[in-house]
RNA sequence: CCAGGGGUGGCGGAGCGGCCAAUCGCAGCAGACUGUAAAUCUGCCGGGUUUAUCCCUACGGGAGUUCGAAUCUCUCCCCCUGGA
């Protein structure tokens, strides 16, 4: 059984406190969703899962189907379900459609880009023609040299075998390069493989829930109409995807029209995003859910994100004998590893390196968003705000 | 002492007459990363400067051959491997 409460509701701003259920799990809101695309968390151990402070985390369709040539998504099926192959019984566990990969191994991959730009697109940027084949069936990717053919409900079948607690509706992920004719059918076509998804998932809807994703890139009419036909159908939640403009001001735009038009009562995910602004900026607007790769890729790349110091590069650190972050209790912390020593590591190529790191950045999310859910409720979400602008 | 193989930028290691300030890797420096093609990618990395199809100093030391040498010759020094 879903339910999603909302427990508090911020005087200054959209951002509200919320409780999500599905049957014995739960997770309150805003959260961020730990990105464990074939379902495991890189770099750690399982064996250090249990202690990790995740309470949603995301893994992906696309990946699991082409993992080990299919095997790991056997593996799973013959678990049980995502939950018990993870040994993550307690969290919830959404699962992508596929969607994003129709944008990252097609548009993203030719130009190089990701979804957020950081530089203004002008005319000559414009490609409309994807290196995969897109029709209105679905999606046909080349990858690793094998033919992967995903339509909506294709990915709603696996999303079922896993037993994913929320899971996305197989979209067309826009590209920012993409002209305003190109978003408009790419969203239009995506509405219908909505309702294609929302037809396969009827004999499901009792233990599994399905979110909708809204889709118009950086434009504010095809935005509003995809919000307007979102809020009429009959899904658990929403996914805010697709392309989001050239600048950070443009993402947070697109909020600004579509949020008002969802109901109240229904959890809004921004998917794929989770810097820290935009973590603050988005709770503002009205979003309960995010995911994003970057605490984990970001610790393998060697950056530390801390509670006192900001955003860290270890290099600059690595003579550092202090431990990661005063205020943090991870293992890490706990164990008080040092800038150097964790340094160290990486240069011997030592697996302790990514995995301290990763588990510190993870810890460092899971405070970060409990003290944004304990601002709302205490009304002071904007101090809270105003201290991690200082040193973000 | 004899025979053979070597000594190249912080390190490892290419080059074996001109296209060499010298491939590449590591380390160093700077930057990036937002529904994971990513423990990855990009740029710099002898010195100077007007940042350039410029100038210096450089491939163990010295002396040669040559229009031209890290590359060939001689010699000295040092290292490694066999032999006495």
């Amino acid at each position: 059984m879903f339910s999603f409460t909302i427990q508090h509701t911020d005087r200054g701003s959209r951002a509200r406190y919320g409780m999500l259920k599905n049957s014995s799990r739960s997770i309150e809101t805003p959260e961020l969703a730990i990105v464990a695309t074939k379902a495991q968390f890189k770099s750690i151990p399982q064996e250090y899962w249990s202690q990790l402070p995740v309470q949603y985390l995301i893994v992906n369709t696309f990946h699991l189907m082409t993992t080990q040539a299919g095997t790991l998504l056997q593996r799973i099926e013959r678990s049980g379900d995502v939950h018990e192959f993870m040994g993550c019984e307690d969290k919830i566990i959404a699962s992508d459609s596929g969607g994003f990969q129709v944008f990252s191994l097609g548009f993203g991959k030719k130009h190089n880009i990701g979804k957020v730009g950081r530089e203004k697109f002008s005319s000559a940027h414009v490609d409309d023609s994807s290196p995969l084949s897109i029709t209105e069936d679905g999606v046909a990717f080349a990858f690793d040299n094998k033919k992967i053919q995903l339509t909506p409900e294709r990915s709603m079948e696996i999303q079922h075998a896993i037993g994913a607690d929320i899971m996305f509706a197989f979209d067309e992920c826009s590209s920012p390069y993409n002209s305003k004719k190109y978003t408009r059918a790419a969203m239009e076509r995506t509405h219908r493989w909505l309702m294609r998804c929302i037809k396969s998932h009827q004999p499901f809807s009792n233990k599994q829930n399905l979110f909708g994703i809204i889709q118009g890139g950086e434009y504010e009419d095809l935005r509003k109409e995809s919000a307007r036909f979102l809020a009429k159908q009959n899904v658990s939640g929403f996914g805010i995807g697709g392309s989001l403009g050239s600048f950070k001001e443009d993402m947070y735009a697109v909020l600004d029209w579509v949020i008002p038009l969802l109901p109240e009562e229904k959890p809004r995910h921004f998917l794929g995003i989770g810097q820290v602004r935009d973590i603050f900026e988005g709770v503002e607007r009205g979003v309960d859910l995010f995911d994003c790769v970057i605490p984990t890729r970001e610790a393998r790349h060697r950056v530390l994100y801390t509670h006192d110091k900001g955003k860290i590069s270890i290099r600059k650190y690595k003579h550092l004998n202090d431990v990661l972050d005063s205020t943090c209790q991870c293992i890490s912390c706990r164990e008080k590893v040092t800038y150097r020593q964790l340094w160290q590591w990486f240069l011997e190529k030592d697996p302790r390196a990514p995995m301290y790191a990763t588990m510190h950045n993870i810890w460092f999310y899971a405070d970060l968003t409990r003290k944004i859910r304990e601002a709302i409720q205490t009304n002071s979400l904007n101090e809270l705000k105003e201290l991690y602008y200082r040193i973000y």
